[in-house]
DNA sequence: GAAATCCTTTGTCATATGGCAAAAAGCCAA
DNA sequence: TTGGCTTTTTGCCATATGACAAAGGATTTC
């Protein structure tokens, strides 16, 4: 709770009473590896604080294969937002990856605070921005890299996921196959 | 001027009132081709509209080659949002590719925007929102394509582009060489 | 603890792309 | 038109990555 709060006050103020509105509007919610918290074809009902595990966006491109789209850790929102806010189906999954605990906003209980809190918009809109900014951030770079250097600088921003999760998610976030991540790994540590 | 209101239009109301306030903050910049429309290392103080022309984020990576980040064609708001709001210098420049006539806010007539017009920052905020998703979605599916899928796409996203700028600036935003992009075209007119 | 399942590594070969350099084509200015 | 500049194409070769299949390892389930 209080990391949520925390995370929240990054982005702009919020006095006790504020505060306090907002944690009675959460409710915490446990995801067991590969289960889903929102899915393609089904408009998102939810927003999520992750205060543990990792979630990550995929979706099945044309060739039917599944296709990594980015990770998400501890002390982020999560949530398919444009769709979310839009209140249409969305077009990607959002699944965990390891057992997750979250505390959720439902869609009545998230308008409530935007309807109470002034400012409260403000900080949304923030960190959708900041969010956005740094999945683009982060997904730019891979276009001109080759492949051993995007998994070195996967390394960097998530060494902390490399081992807790499964080595054909990377590689299709890296946009590689996993037998040459495979390799590539053998390369690194030699 | 009126390309402008009805791009506003589409993302919020404005009453006359509000956008005759509008134009009367707006002035007209040409550029010519190759000219920079704001610099790395610069702090951007314009928001501008593009009536005609092509523009292009690029920047420097590590190995000090020049990569296109994307281009921003007619009727759509160009600036380094982030770091015009945050006022500091952008990581980024913003070039002319093509001769170019824009209608440019300035940031104190945007920020008297913000003070005067209610609801001026919903659309600003979807606006950025919404330009961020965009982006987002164009790049993010380059990483899993091969070259000559990333060029047809190209060609489909912006048919009317690729004869008014350099190849190589198509090739580096697609992640390819020139020489790469020029065989494939070769392939693909065959 | 054995069987089944899933995940990762490895092998072999084909192919796409990069690096570098030169030639060709296109464009502009005097 | 000529000469100079930029852009694009092409050639040659090296190399990284993909496709496919099989073998090892690891993990889960009963």
């Amino acid at each position: 709770m209080e990391q949520l709060i925390n995370y929240l006050l990054q982005y702009g103020n919020l006095n006790p009473q504020q505060t306090k509105l907002i944690s009675h509007k959460l409710t915490d919610l446990e995801l067991s590896k590969d289960q889903y918290f929102s899915e393609a074809g089904k408009t998102p009902q939810q927003v999520a604080f992750i205060l543990e595990g990792i979630l990550r966006v995929c979706y099945y491109n044309n060739k039917g294969e599944e296709v990594t789209k980015y990770f998400i850790d501890e002390n982020q929102l999560v949530c398919d937002y444009r769709h979310f806010e839009a209140n249409i189906a969305a077009s990607e999954y959002i699944q965990a990856v390891t057992d997750c605990k979250l505390l959720v906003f439902s869609r009545e209980g998230w308008n409530e605070l935007s309807n109470t809190i002034v400012g409260w918009d403000d900080i949304v809109n923030k960190i959708v921005q900041n969010a956005l900014s740094q999945k683009l951030e982060r997904r730019s770079p891979l276009v001109e890299q080759d492949a051993t250097t995007r998994y070195l600088n996967f390394l960097e921003k998530f060494p902390q996921i490399v081992n807790r999760i499964p080595l054909s998610y990377v590689a299709s976030y890296l946009g590689i196959t996993q037998s040459s991540l495979s390799r590539i790994r053998k390369n690194i540590s030699r």
